[in-house]
DNA sequence: CGTTAGCCCTGCTGGC
DNA sequence: TGCCAGCAGGGCTAAC
């Protein structure tokens, strides 16, 4: 049975019955959503956090797969895919595709699609006195930037995280939107970032980490200038910056 | 409506 | 060297 806070608020049992015997017959995304279409027109979302692991193994499973393992789904060909998640902040549950449309109402545009664009931006940003940080990381006005990729995208935009969104002029805002794009082509690229315990289905290690600019980086020197990066908290959130580039 | 603070979790880090 | 408070963070809710 799958652990009672991993499918929270919905109930372990409600999730397999709605799971057994099903076929998965498409995958897809939306934000940091990873999205498992049933052939009973549901949907298996799961949300990895931070700490999610998600990879298909042979059954049974080793004694190295045991620990930290929050959710199972055995397959026909004595296959399975598996949830490892050890600080139990992942989440996973069926949503009805009539509830669907709904639910994605809440998410902002794909970053990496056309219609997250300058013009998009400003008028997001418009009016708006929250740290530019903090708006980047809401997954309402653009779906999928973490904390990590605020940060970079920031620095190569030289744009201070604390700056008030609205204040931002068109080009700095041209600026943004080109360097989100390209810092998330770029990770994606690389396979993402293992600070901690992320590896991607085959279990592989992302390397994104090994390009960080200045992202866990305080007190070493900016890549660009060679002034002192520093630390902040933002909106609850470590926050990393040069000083010199990012007026 | 816009915004912020607090909470959830647990393994690791940093400071003493 | 050993201990333990505090940090890490995405998204939700409550409160202002």
């Amino acid at each position: 049975m799958p652990d009672p806070l991993v499918t929270a608020p919905q109930s372990p049992a409600r999730l397999k019955r709605h799971l057994l015997g099903r076929t998965i017959r498409k995958l897809d995304r939306r934000g940091k959503y990873l999205l498992f279409e049933l052939d009973s027109n549901e949907l298996l979302v799961i949300h990895l956090r931070m700490t999610g692991r998600l990879t298909r193994t042979q059954l049974p499973l080793t004694t190295a797969e045991k620990p930290h393992l929050r959710l199972m789904l055995r397959f026909a060909d004595n296959t399975a895919l598996v949830f490892h998640d050890t600080r139990r902040f992942g989440k996973s549950f069926i949503l009805a595709a009539t509830g669907a449309g709904a639910y994605w109402k809440k998410l902002g545009p794909e970053p990496l699609e056309s219609s997250f664009n300058r013009k998009y931006l400003y008028q997001a940003l418009a009016k708006r006195k929250r740290p530019i940080k903090s708006v980047l990381l809401d997954q309402a006005i653009v779906a999928g930037i973490g904390n990590i990729y605020a940060d970079e995208a920031l620095f190569e935009a030289r744009i201070h995280p604390l700056r008030p969104a609205g204040d931002l002029d068109a080009e700095e805002i041209q600026r943004l939107v080109r360097s989100i794009k390209a810092t998330l082509r770029r990770a994606i690229r690389l396979q993402g970032s293992s600070i901690d315990t992320y590896r991607d289905a085959r279990g592989r290690k992302g390397r994104f980490q090994e390009t960080f600019t200045v992202h866990r980086r305080q007190g070493e020197a900016c890549p660009v200038c060679k002034d002192i990066v520093q630390k902040i908290k933002v909106g609850g959130r470590g926050t990393y910056f040069c000083p010199r580039c990012q007026s």
